[in-house]
DNA sequence: GCGCCATCTGCACTCGTGTGCACAATAGGA
DNA sequence: TCCTATTGTGCACACGAGTGCAGATGGCGC
């Protein structure tokens, strides 16, 4: 099984030099002479010779691993923050570990392997981590930083979006818009930022003396809005639904105009939440709340910036932003 | 900056036993009497103390990681792609080194990165990489396995969908259907992959007797559909369009639709590739050529179990299959 | 010609772990 | 009681790279 990788003192024999010699040809602002540079780089050519990074890291013991722990990787939104987040890496020159820990896999093993395998940092994006893993990684010195997670105990890193605000927001406009029958749309297994979402929902509602209906079921995806346009549209009792999320949204609204012939937005008005690519399309004008993933990723890369020693874990809020388009009256 | 982690040493001097009974508690198969295997995993658990993988990697040189290099992670066939590979890794245990190598990053750099890292395989979804590149993998003994992209020189495992009969696919459902008036969209700097559905297409509707307009543009994501939708358009001589991608394709029957106010399929048919989800939605109801993933990530699976030593490259081909919806007459 | 300085090279130690080999300890049988 | 078989432990080396320190080499000025 072991591939005989070659190394640098392969090299160094080859050059007729010492290993020290090709160590530093590779190591920017070391003594080298030009020759003896011009040898080992000519035979480091001809063999084939890479860096072993696994070694290096060992000594110098810094990782540039920057782990990502996510599930439903497909899913527009949270496709969307790898992709910035392991772009926004790529150009401080870390690498992106990426656990998936979707379906069974076990969030525990997935947070050894992080801890095993001696990361920079962890990027949490799913799954609710017991409070005993997060004491885990703190016990082990590891960085963690938690995105759109709750996490009662301290010196944890979390960015999170201002939901309550962004349920706020979808609640006015919808009263503003003449909706008065309202009800929240969520998954049965979401995460605390959706019911944030939804909270900051009821609340403004209540403000304007209404009261909203909840509606809980599927895991969250495109199915669970499905599944309540159906249901909710039975009784003819809802004219304003707020989605938690803009796949939940999309459902409904496929479902609200193909299956049940409904007409978006006259007799039905319907929210989203995050503005993903798809609910700007033509087919779909999806009114949203955007949550901005560039400002998600930079307070990522600013926390990476400050000193890892100091392990005071800061908050960090990520504005939102209703953007209306015409699944709500104008 | 170096984080003191804890060592098999400390653990070893806490339960007073040498270095090596620990590493043997935390290898199965080895001797330890209970007591001793007892002392040290209280004392590993009151320390905090994880296996160090690097270190482990670096003595066995058999390294866990495999790297994914992919471009545009979010859009939602390679992210699909993403997390059914990465699921099938974790499954067998592995990690996963994802190399976002979009924008302006360096194809050669993210290679060399690869080649540091020492990992099991690399899989490559994006990019052309040039046969340097290539060679250069093999002159590292590093197992390479190229999705959907074309290598001229062997010693590489490609899996590739049969891209041309997909093509042909779609060029004979659209004549069945009535469309006479045919052309193809693609991306501007589109990949071999979407080249040969391309030429598939032109050969079919060649044995029928029919000629194909061209449309190349944009960068191959919804852009270039709504691009081409506004430019064929304008001259009334295209009646069927086959586009090289779902996106595209959404792309150009939103703007046919919304924009354009045509009748789609009966002004306009139109066929994508794929078979995304958003294809299936209702309120897009794309005909198009799945593109079973699962497919691909089984090849991926069987190259992987095979033995590393064989460096002649396998080539696997996968099945495509015609998905009739609503944007072609029935 | 001698001494000094600048420039480079190589030795040897280090990082954290797995493991072959020798040896200690213990039990069991004669 | 002594010998042997068994079982577990520790020593020491290996993996591949970075780096402080000492020593070698060469050039230059007196």
């Amino acid at each position: 099984m072991k591939r005989n990788f070659v190394t640098s003192a392969q090299v160094a024999d080859r050059a007729g030099v010492s290993r020290s010699a090709v160590s530093r040809t590779f190591t920017p602002g070391a003594y080298v002479s030009p020759e003896v540079r011009e040898k080992v780089l000519l035979a480091a050519e001809e063999m084939g010779y890479r860096i072993n990074r696994l070694a290096k890291s060992l000594l110098t013991s810094e990782s540039s691993l920057v782990a990502i722990l996510a599930s439903r990787l497909s899913e527009p939104f949270i496709a969307t923050q790898i992709d910035a987040l392991s772009a926004m890496l790529a150009d401080r020159e870390l690498q992106t570990l990426l656990l998936n820990s979707g379906a069974r896999r076990d969030i525990a093993a997935m947070m050894n392997l992080v801890l095993e395998y001696r990361v920079k940092a962890v990027i949490i994006l799913s799954g609710a981590p017991s409070e005993k893993l997060v004491e885990q990684c703190l016990k082990s010195r590891q960085r963690t930083i938690l995105i759109n997670r709750v996490q009662e105990s301290g010196n944890v890193d979390i960015i999170q979006t201002d939901d309550r605000t962004g349920g706020r927001l979808a609640a006015c406009h919808m009263i503003e818009r003449g909706y008065r029958r309202l009800a929240v749309v969520r998954g049965a297994s979401d995460t605390p930022s959706q019911r944030r979402r939804a909270q900051g929902f009821v609340e403004a509602a209540a403000e304007h003396g209404l009261t909203v209906r909840h509606w809980l079921g599927g895991d969250g995806g495109y199915e669970s809005g499905r599944d309540a346009a159906r249901e909710l549209r039975t009784s003819n009792a809802v004219d304003g639904v707020f989605c938690t999320t803009d796949r939940i949204a999309l459902g409904f609204l496929n479902t609200c105009r193909f299956d049940l012939g409904l007409d978006v937005p006259a007799e039905i008005g319907i929210v989203g939440f995050d503005d993903i690519e798809e609910a700007g399309w033509p087919s779909h004008a999806l009114t949203t709340i955007r949550q901005p993933v560039s400002a998600i990723v930079s307070a990522v890369a600013s926390i990476l910036e400050t000193d890892p020693s100091d392990i005071s874990g800061h908050a960090h809020v990520v504005p939102v932003e209703l953007i209306a388009r015409q699944t709500t009256r104008p």
